[in-house]
DNA sequence: CCTCTTAAACTTTTT
DNA sequence: GTTTAAGAGG
């Protein structure tokens, strides 16, 4: 028996072995759920199963790369790297790609984001000359959403009986004809939405068997984590593959269930063990995250909901603190108060920031938290909210290479046909998408023949638009060959959009250019590890792949320890902290005024405070504002329900009697704050007064093209060198050993055993490292 | 066709 | 308070 199965408990550990058939396993919070997951498919390995026979699908793709690396430490980085693991976007995703030609696309295909996928249904809503005011694309886009999750496409869609009835009584009787045109102009220009690549995923599982049986094959193991997270649409895909040979492990906390908004059903978990007769159910509930109180607190909140699984999570670790409970009389003050807690425990009992994270309910509530902590010097890292690839000047970078990849693809092609400015305006593109709407073909095939289509458009447009065609086309042409950084480099210089963000230093610009910066070296770096790791042609289209289904949260930026976490309690799930702030405790912000509406809606927001509770490990603090500042406006706030909700006997309420003397504080600060906000619109100006000139700051910034070209022709002093036996320090992985050397020459790699980042295979070339010892 | 000014809508949560 | 859409004027 091997030995890590030792340091699981009895319950664990028969989760683990358990591998004859279907299994559920119900964990509760902190109960060792990743940790069984990793030792069940290290024990797979074991007992035979080949990495790439088994399937594991995550929430997110960090907890795949970190489950994988764990793994890698249990059965070596040789076997781990072939598992198949992700998020059912990106693994799915990846198999659409190889099987495309079975469903009418390509394997280049876009994946539209939530905005691309709003832009396309708002320009169908105008086109249908239907009121935007009453088909608010927003909604609109949800109820498609919500079909598509239920596997429901345009044709069924319209012919329901039911639905039909539904939107005509709703006054929204289009919605069929939107669904329809959306769903046909997404496959007039590859591209998929995120609920596409699970509706294709389907589909192509389900009209062709010969696919489903070779991906059924292959997978002889399934497992799938955050089941309570899945929705129709994922749990058919994952009963597709499985009904066969029942080897599939789902994991899950129906207590945990928090994303209904996205379509996921509770009840997929309530279902399992009626899809799957013999299914064995474990439950984990020993919590080891958090101490005695916070579990007490956390179940007592729980207690209060009608629909779940029955358990007991319990906890052998000490009673620990209560939870503190703070009332502050403004949003600014509760910042203030989060803000010097958290640095008292860091000078009194030096808990590293770390350890810390603030927990809200909305993005919106961060800012504050973010200048409070900036005032008191406390290091902070925020996910969520604007993303690095939802800026402007990054999507615009992107849908250039977009285009390069999939010129078909229309919302690239709405986006730069006129960025930088070259002259085709609003009224050539409407001229454009109608001759296109005509024909049935794609924006790009309309301007490949413009006079074949009948595009009528004056002489110089036409000349402008011939240009635009002809730029494309090279790229697309370059595209297949060259390196996707030489690549991307190319696009931004002739595209013109360096000298449009280079030629003047305003803040906005500056900031512009550091962002493109950034992703350039992003795909600079991209390109380093890939080649690696072996691979030597690194094109625009894999990073492309890659890139569309990254999320902030997957890249961790180097020096982010030692900082406070700010983040969504959504984007919490799955983390602990030492310490954690759950903040705005009021009614309508938390409960979300939207979630009021229903019983269902509002036990998901106790799930969701659920979820905040038990990221804490040692110590949990509550807060609440008495009035806060939304829309600009001032409103005043009652105490969240949720707070009597918990047992009292847990709680330990601080402040709020300091009345007089807080009221006056905040009314200081306001003034201050004032003064403050004004200050800083006239500091903005001598920003910019620190300047290089243009030139210089390119090339400090951007990295040369002959950095990479020039590795490959002249090998690293290291390749002649090194050794087995031999201790490297290597740029991104850090200190290893040599385990192995093969190959010759130009191809030789190395298999090194890094000390913290396990073990991997490095080719020689392109590796970055010196030989310490 | 472009750009500047003004008005309105907006906030739930995310792959 | 912020961001995005629409309208006017060049």
């Amino acid at each position: 028996m091997t030995d890590y199965i030792e340091e699981l408990n009895e319950n664990q550990r028969e989760a683990v072995l358990y591998n004859e058939g279907a299994s559920l396993v119900i964990a509760g919070a902190g109960s060792g759920k990743t940790r069984v997951l990793t030792y069940k498919i290290a024990y797979l390995l074991e007992s035979g199963y080949k990495p790439w026979s088994i399937l594991a699908l995550t929430f997110t793709n960090k907890a795949a790369r970190e489950m994988k690396e764990r793994i890698a430490q249990q059965v070596g980085e040789r076997q781990a790297r072939y598992l198949w693991m992700g998020t059912f976007h990106s693994v799915f995703s990846r198999i659409l790609r190889t099987e495309a030609g079975h469903i009418g696309f390509t394997s280049n295909f876009t994946i539209y984001d939530t905005s691309d996928s709003r832009s396309l249904i708002r320009a169908i809503i105008k086109e249908l000359q239907l009121d935007e005011k009453v088909y608010k694309p927003g909604m609109v886009q949800a109820r498609i959403s919500n079909a598509k999750n239920r596997l429901i496409a345009p044709s069924a869609y319209k012919s329901d009986k039911e639905t039909v009835e539904y939107d005509r009584s709703q006054k929204l009787p289009a919605l069929g004809d939107i669904y329809q045109r959306y769903w046909e102009r997404c496959r007039q220009a590859g591209a998929m939405d995120f609920d596409d690549l699970l509706f294709y995923t389907y589909l192509l599982f389900n009209n062709h068997p010969e696919v489903l049986e070779k991906y059924r094959e292959q997978f002889q193991f399934v497992l799938v984590d955050e089941y309570q997270d899945t929705n129709y649409a994922q749990h058919t895909i994952i009963l597709q593959l499985t009904e066969q040979h029942q080897k599939v492990c789902v994991v899950g906390d129906d207590a945990q269930s928090i994303y209904s908004f996205r379509g996921a059903n509770i009840d997929n978990i309530l279902k399992f063990t009626e899809l799957y007769k013999n299914a064995r159910i474990f439950k984990l509930e020993q919590n080891y995250r958090s101490t005695q109180n916070i579990v007490g607190a956390a179940n007592s909140l729980i207690e209060k909901n009608q629909h779940q699984i029955p358990k007991e999570v319990f906890s052998q670790k000490s009673n620990g603190e209560l939870i503190q409970v703070f009332q502050a009389y403004s949003d600014v003050e509760e910042g203030e108060i989060v803000g010097n807690k958290i640095v008292e425990l860091h000078r009194k009992k030096s808990h590293g920031y770390d350890g810390f994270a603030i927990l809200y309910r909305t993005n919106a509530q961060s800012r504050i938290f973010e200048e409070a902590l900036r005032k008191r010097s406390v290091p902070y890292k925020i996910y969520g909210g604007l993303s690095f690839y939802q800026r402007k000047e990054i999507k615009d970078v992107i849908a250039y290479f977009r285009l390069a990849i999939n010129p078909h693809d229309e919302e690239a092609f709405k986006r730069v046909i006129n960025y930088p400015t070259r002259g085709i305006g609003a009224t050539t593109l409407t001229k454009i998408i109608d001759v296109a709407n005509r024909e049935s073909i794609s924006l790009w095939e309309v301007i490949s023949k413009p006079s074949e289509w009948a595009l009528s458009v004056n002489k110089g447009t036409l000349t402008k638009l011939k240009g635009f065609h002809s730029l494309i086309a090279g790229f697309i042409q370059d595209a297949v060959e060259k390196n996707a950084y030489d690549m991307s480099m190319d696009i931004i210089r002739h595209t013109g959009i360096r000298d449009d963000i280079y030629q003047d230093k305003t803040p906005e610009n500056l900031s512009r250019q550091e962002n493109v910066e950034e992703l350039l070296n992003g795909i600079y770096e991209f390109c380093r590890s890939r080649q690696e790791e072996g691979n030597e042609h690194v094109l625009l289209a894999d990073f492309l792949a890659e890139v569309s289904l990254l999320t902030d949260q997957d890249t961790d930026q180097e020096g982010d320890n030692e900082k406070v976490t700010l983040m969504t309690i959504h984007s919490a799930k799955g983390l602990e902290f030492r310490n954690v702030f759950i903040v705005g405790l009021e009614e309508n912000l938390f409960p979300n005024a939207m979630s009021l509406g229903s019983y269902r809606e509002l036990e998901e927001e106790r799930r969701l405070f659920y979820v905040a509770l038990t990221r804490a490990e040692e110590n949990c603090f509550l807060s609440f504002a008495k009035s806060r500042y939304r829309y600009g406006k001032q409103e005043f706030c009652n105490p969240s329900r949720f707070l009597k909700d918990i047992d009292v006997c847990y709680l330990e309420p601080v402040g709020g009697d300091e009345s007089l003397l807080s009221k006056r504080i905040t009314e200081t600060r306001a003034r201050l704050w004032d003064n403050h906000s004004a200050g800083k619109r006239t500091g903005t100006a001598q920003i910019s007064v620190t300047e290089t000139p243009v030139s210089e700051e390119e090339n400090r910034n951007f990295k040369k093209v002959s950095e990479i070209r020039g590795r490959k022709s002249t090998p690293s002093i290291a390749t002649t060198g090194l050794q087995e036996g031999q201790v490297i320090e290597h740029e991104r992985f850090g200190i290893g050993d040599v385990v192995r050397i093969e190959g010759t020459g130009e191809n030789t790699k190395a298999t090194v055993k890094f000390r913290n980042a396990g073990e991997k295979q490095l080719l020689l070339k392109f590796a970055r490292f010196k030989i310490i010892g």
